[in-house]
Formats: C-alpha cells, structure tokens, sequence
RNA sequence: CGGGGCAUAGCGCAGUCUGGUAGCGCGCCUGCUUUGGGAGCAGGAUGUCGGGAGUUCGAAUCUCUCUGCCCCGACCA
C-alpha cells in the first residue's frame, strides 16, 4: 500500500479526549475515530489490526473444532423474558421497539438466541458435544465508557457456546477453549495470566478470565508466587487460619472517642494498630432490615463475596441512615458488634482477633479489649473481605500478589442454567429427555487491540507484534520525488517485496525524512526499510526493527533472506 | 444516576470575570528554499463561538433551558 492512496489519518497533538496510552495512541496513529460516547468507527488501520485479531481467533478456534456461525444482532424481548433477563440486565441492554410496537434488544450477548436457535435442531445426545461461535458487534449501555474501544458501548466480540449431554463432556470442552485461548492470547505476543473468576451476571459454576497485564487494567489480580493459583480480586478466597483465637488478655473498658468516626482516626487516638480493631458495616439483608458484616480495619470488604451469603440481598446496597438510627440507634462511626440485634457476620480474619478495638454502638464511644465469646457471641464466620499482598495463598503454596489487568476473555461452565429456564434438552441414550449442560466462551477482539498497545509501546508509539500489526513492513525512501535512482530502488523494492507476500506500506509522501520517520514510529510497524542515495551506491539498506533502537545495514539482494529468517 | 469539569476553525487552546464587528499555535492549500528524526520564508482558505429562548441599541461574553463530551463512584469482553 503506497500512503498516497492511503487514510493514514495521524495526529501531531495528543487528543485531549484521551487518558489512556492505548486511547491516545489509537487515535495518534489514525486507527479508530470517535462517532459518540462508546461508539467508534475504525479507521484502514485500525481495521487491519481488528482482522488480523480475528483471523487469529478463528484459526484456533476452527482448530478445536468450533463452529462459525452468525446469530442476529437484534433480538425479541420474548427471548429474555423467557430466560428472566429481561428484568434481571437493567438498563446496560440497549432496548427499543419496532413499527408494531413489539419489543427488541440489541444483543449484549448471545446465551438466549443461541439456545432458542439449536434447541429446536438438537434433537438427541448423538447430535453433542456441539461448539459454535460467531465474531459479532455487541452493545451494552455501560454507565460510563471510558478509554477508547477499551469499555466501549459497542464493541467486537468473539463469543462462543458448547452444549453438552453431561457435566463431564461441558468439562473437556471448557479445557479445550481454555487451551485455545491460551494459544490465542500466546499468538498475538500478550502477556497474559488465566485467573478465577466471579461468573456474575452470565451466571453458571466456573468460570476463568484471561487477563492482559497491565498497570492500567480495570481489574486487580491476586497470584500466588508458589504455585500457579491465580484469581480476580472479586473471587480470591482467603486461606482460613484454623489455628486458635489468642485467650483474652484484658477486660473489656469503653472509652471516649469524641469525635472519632474512621478506623483510621480511632486507632490514631487510642494508639492502637488498625489490624487490631474491627469495623461494621450495615448492609441490606434479604429477610432482615440491616446485616451487619464485620471486618479487621484494616481489610476492605468483598462486595461480590458478601452478596454469596444467604443473609445478604443481591445486589449488595449499603443500609439507609434513617433505617440505622432507627434499628441501632446510633451514627455510623461508633457501631460495634457488641449488643447488636441484627445478623452478624464475621470475616475470618476478623473472628481471629482477641483484645481488639470496635464501636460501642454509643455516640462517641468506642470499647478496647473486645473478645469474641465473652463479651458477645461466637461469630458466624464467612469469607468477606479482599485479599491483600502477603496473604497465603488459598491453596496453601506461597504467598498472594497482586497486579492489574484488562479482562480479553472469560469462559464460563453455566451448566442448565439456561437450557433449564428455555427449556432446551435432548434425548440420551435411554431415551429420556435430559437438558442440556451449556459452556460460553467470550472474547473482547476490539478490546485486545487497546490491550496490545497498553503493553506495547514507546515514547514514539505503537510497538505492533508481528502477528496482529496492520503491515509487516514499513518502506521509507529518501528524496523519493527528487532522486529518480531512488524512486526506481524504491518502486522495484516495493513489487519485490509484495511478490514476495509482505504487507508493505510504502511511504511514497512528499514528506521531509523526519517526518516519515515519525509515521513510521508512532503506527509501529514492526519492520522499517530506508531506501537512499547512499545505500543504492553502496548496494545496501537500511533495515530497523521497531523494538530496537539501532539500524542495520543489509546488502540489497540478501534482503529477501534476512527478512524470511527475522 | 450522584459529584466535578468542558463545549470558540480539522486538532490544541486564548478571548467570557468587566457586552462593542472573533484570535493564536499546529494542521490544510499555493509558491520558493530546505531534505536522515514532526523544516524556513511569503501568501491563502476555513467559524451557525454546541442548540433554543431571553435581557440589551448591541451577546462568544449576562440569564434561563436543552443537548453533547470528559473525569471520579456501582457493571463487564
């Protein structure tokens, strides 16, 4: 491709739109343009990456034997309202109605058409295990999109659906999509860790996420150092200290906090640590008004853990004032689980503390020297809070740290889960009717591109892996509409390198070198040619590649080879 | 949806407080010079000042209203 016929459609000046690197240099480099908040056009560029990524997800996924199909992007409302998420998705499903006043949604995601679709041709067990998938345009109404194709509104997404006559079979396949993802994510040059998941909204049992790391990602990763356990933050269990609490050690004495309110201000008064207080916090309960959970001070509450207690109402909202002063009769700041009426749970760490600090349930008071057992109840106890760096790891090997990522893929095992609610089975080989164990599979493709360039750049710009970069290789003459020697080097290079199956983008612009140079390395092509007086002399050129800083020289007719063994 | 901010040329911004015929830089077009890391000089084009209503002799500027966008909190590929 010669740039003269090309949209090349850089920017000199940062976007002001743009926080994140991979926003901005997206937007740099001419590869997508904003339509409206979460809705992007993409641009030849960026285009080019986008198929390069899916072609990558089909060729693997082809390979495990997955089937490509393509489902409608607009669905009936009876679909959802079949499988109760109609009323369950809230206001994130884009919804509308046609000239008949029938309503529709644009598919968010595919669990529904996808069941409604094959439960009317799987007939019999003989027919499964079965696994398809589409590469399709989903929108979701996020609250807030923000950075770029990153958490758009509409976005590219691979998604895919296994069905099953039996948990074993849902199993094997799950393995066998999490091993085409791992290969997935291992093409494309990502660096990248597969971690337990929460399967929230989607619903189903297991579910990982494949996660690209990056100290921009939206979500925290916790992993052990001394094995491969490896979880989001929202699902990362806590290793259970079953060893005994410490014995009391001193009586219990309410002292005077006045104005005191925060762990934080609490301990600083009374001098304590903050790992040996508690604090409560009241949510709403499903048959109780208030459930108070209780933590160590220092540890933050799990809002996805607490919602999996039976007591707790999904999804988790915090307790109104009025209904706190109306139960407990008191301000938050000074609410203690001494004397509560209400359900109290524990956090193990918590429930582990002798002699510790926690509110009086008075104004202005706070007691020392709490103890579990003889000043209140034993506690009910339940996994409430988020890992820290430092915890053991949940499987007992190592210790946890923790990073960011930015969430590419998450399969999920969802069982009958949908099957069950539409209905959907097949006959098994005793002629019963069983319904059918499902897997999905998603994919964010538009979301990958953003992740690579988070992982991928320099001061410059986009550093392309070959795998997924728009071209492979950049040619850049000097003086191409001064010198005929080097238009003439230039033109036969480009044939011989396209005959030869390279992606070229030829920069045949009436361009000053350095600002062929700067294209060159704010789009990120992993190859880069300089074609010049000089090096026609000396039968030469110039070759660098985009992740390292120095040039080489190549004689002209070893090219060819140098770049099939680079 | 709550809190904060912004909207002026393709992009980045000044001008708004204190009303008086719209400006700067980059980009774009033309010419000359220059030619290995976003050149120099000269000339040129480009605006419903986000929309609507109001106040005023006069509104980018003041008032009201609507819309869009960005950032911080609860969702997800």
């Amino acid at each position: 491709m010669r740039t003269t016929n090309y949209l090349l459609a850089n920017l000199k000046e940062e976007p002001t739109e743009a926080e994140l690197v991979s926003h901005k240099l997206m937007l740099r480099a001419g590869l997508i343009r904003k339509l409206a908040s979460g809705v992007y056009s993409w641009l030849p560029t960026g285009l080019r990456v986008l198929r390069k990524v899916e072609r990558i997800v089909r060729e693997e996924l082809d390979k495990a034997g997955c089937l490509e199909m393509l489902l409608p992007s607009v669905q009936p409302a009876e679909l959802w309202q079949e499988s109760g998420r109609w009323e369950q998705y809230g206001p994130e499903l884009l919804r509308f109605k046609d000239r008949h006043d029938r309503d529709f949604c644009y598919g968010p995601t595919h669990e529904e058409v996808i069941t409604e679709v094959l439960r009317r041709d799987l007939k019999s067990y003989k027919q499964l295990p079965l696994n398809v998938y589409q590469i399709q345009t989903k929108f979701r109404d996020e609250i807030r999109p923000r950075f770029g194709v990153m958490r758009a509104r509409e976005f590219t997404m691979k998604d895919a659906y296994s069905f099953h006559i039996d948990e074993k079979s849902l199993a094997e396949t799950y393995q066998v999509m999490f091993d085409a993802y791992t290969r997935i994510f291992e093409r494309m040059g990502l660096s990248f860790r597969a971690v337990q998941a929460d399967s929230g909204a989607i619903g189903g049992d297991r579910s990982h996420e494949f996660q690209v790391l990056a100290d921009s990602g939206e979500d925290l990763i916790a992993y052990s150092d001394g094995s491969d356990y490896a979880a989001n933050i929202e699902k990362a269990e806590t290793l259970i200290n079953t060893s005994p609490r410490p014995t009391a050690t001193a009586n219990l004495k309410k002292v005077s906090t006045p104005t005191q309110r925060t762990i934080k201000d609490v301990c600083e008064f009374l001098s304590l640590p903050e790992d040996k207080s508690v604090k409560v916090l009241l949510v709403n309960g499903v048959e109780d008004d208030i459930v108070a959970l209780v933590l160590r001070g220092d540890h933050q509450l799990n809002e996805i853990k607490a919602e999996h207690h039976p007591k707790v109402a999904t999804p988790l909202t915090f307790a109104d004032e009025a209904v706190i002063e109306r139960i407990i009769k008191c301000q938050t700041g000074f609410i203690g689980p001494i004397g509560l009426t209400t359900p109290i749970i524990v956090d193990h760490a918590a429930a582990q503390l002798n002699d510790f600090c926690c509110g009086a349930n008075e104004e202005g008071m706070h007691y020392v020297n709490a103890n579990w057992g003889r000043d209140m109840a034993e506690p009910d106890m339940f996994d409430l809070r988020n890992v820290v760096e430092g915890d053991a790891s949940p499987d007992g090997k190592g210790t946890l740290k923790l990073t960011r990522g930015v969430e590419v893929g998450h399969i999920f095992q969802l069982g009958t889960k949908y099957s069950d609610a539409m209905k959907a089975n097949v006959l098994n080989d005793g002629g019963k009717a069983v319904n059918l164990q499902m897997g999905c599979y998603g994919l964010g493709i538009s979301r990958v591109v953003a992740a690579s360039i988070e992982q991928h750049h320099d001061d410059h710009g986009i550093i392309w892996p070959e795998a997924i970069a728009p071209f492979h290789i950049m040619l850049v003459p000097m003086n191409y509409h001064k010198s005929h020697r080097v238009r003439e080097a230039a033109d036969a290079l480009y044939e011989q390198l396209l005959d030869a199956g390279y992606e070229v983008l030829f920069d045949d612009r009436k361009e000053r070198p350095g600002v062929l140079f700067a294209t060159a390395d704010l789009i990120g092509i992993p190859h880069r040619i300089v074609i010049s007086e000089s090096g026609i002399d000396a039968g030469t050129v110039e070759y660098k590649r985009r992740t390292e800083k120095d040039n080489q020289t190549i004689v002209q007719t070893e090219l060819l080879s140098f770049l099939s063994a680079s």
